[in-house]
DNA sequence: GATCTAAACGGACTCTACCCCGCTTCTTCT
DNA sequence: AGAAGAAGCGGGGTAGAGTCCGTTTAGATC
């Protein structure tokens, strides 16, 4: 591969980026998702609003960037935290334990998650997969016995993400969306693992 | 109940809504979903745009108001028609061909579908609950011993609609989107309700 | 048929996402 | 240090959603 150097970030792009993320957070925390525009936030920033579009592409892409690093955090927990939710624990229990911190995850940052999906395009193709790919995996270690695992792993991300992103999630900044939601589909999420698995 | 005449809807309204309904039809016969403008909409019926807003609320509305037709159809396959759809058939073979028969028509719907999903606002509180309620019915008859049906309902109803509406549903006009999706989400869908249900 | 009133209408207005492209600044090479 | 070229920047411009409110009209009443 003839690449000398991939010729990296501009310094005062990594820079505004940052400042940008920033800016966004401050917005968010003071005055809700709904609230923050592009003129808004370029101006804040001190930077042009194209420069805001160059860095995120849409307004919905603000908001994945946002996510992003919760996400990769979360990630991080799943990967190699402690069980049950980090690797060692028994697969069962380890998709329970997924189920119910994705919940948790959710309904923490259903105001940004929902803003970061962006209307007209689908889901980015690698997004829904994080979680798709680690139920494929939990349930092929759980030894499940059915036709398509991968479609099975389809619906349980539906499942367990949908909910939360398509029915649940109420107003934008008011309602906090009622208090025992993550019990209610956590325990429920539990029932259909563990009949699943059965 | 003191109504003396609830003063049905004027008769220029009921012909104007029929009319910006069927332009609607048009446009998107013609141009795609994409392509549909209120602007646009309200100058081809030769209304105003106040009176498309007036009578739809917002965009997703018209095409809310568009799917509701055919859903209104299919509800009725399914309340009184033939089984294994309408009743008569055992509660699980219902919820298979419930399932096979929502994925196809969704897949059929899904430009309009995914146009009816008003960003911001959640779904409205009576949409999801068609397919959920009943899911809910048949799951009861079928004697599912779950700790809430309610939360499986909701869950399957996901499951069900999810992976078309979030993840599935590609660009708005190309792509007639895979031949063989509705067959591999059909059989997921069958091998989830079995397992469960057994 | 004339009158009255609430419903329906229309279109100008606002607000915001997103595009475009000439200008500026960084980086690297000599 | 200077120059070239690419990457980044800025902000004016466009288009489309949704609001507002003065005007028009259906249809009920007398």
């Amino acid at each position: 591969m003839p690449f000398g150097k991939p010729r990296g970030e501009r310094a005062d792009a990594v820079r505004n980026r940052e400042r940008l993320l920033e800016t966004a957070r401050e917005m968010i925390a003071e005055r809700g998702v709904a609230k923050v525009t592009m003129d808004g936030l370029a101006e804040r920033a001190g930077l042009g609003k194209g420069t805001v579009f160059r860095h995120f592409g849409s307004r919905a892409g603000i908001f994945r960037a946002l996510l992003d690093a919760d996400e990769r955090r979360f990630q991080e927990q799943v990967l190699s935290g402690p069980p049950p939710l980090g690797p060692g624990a028994d697969p069962v229990a380890r998709l329970v334990a997924y189920g119910r911190a994705r919940i948790a995850f959710l309904l923490d940052h259903h105001a940004v998650a929902r803003a970061s999906l962006d209307r007209g395009r689908p889901a980015p193709a690698g997004d829904p997969s994080v979680s798709q790919l680690h139920i494929r995996m939990l349930l092929g270690r759980a030894q499940v016995r059915m036709p398509s695992l991968n479609g099975l792993a389809v619906q349980l991300t539906a499942a367990l993400e949908g909910p939360l992103l398509l029915y649940l999630s109420m107003s934008e900044t008011s309602a906090p969306p009622a208090p025992d939601v993550d019990h209610f589909l956590g325990d429920s999420w539990q029932a259909l693992i563990e009949r699943i698995a059965r």
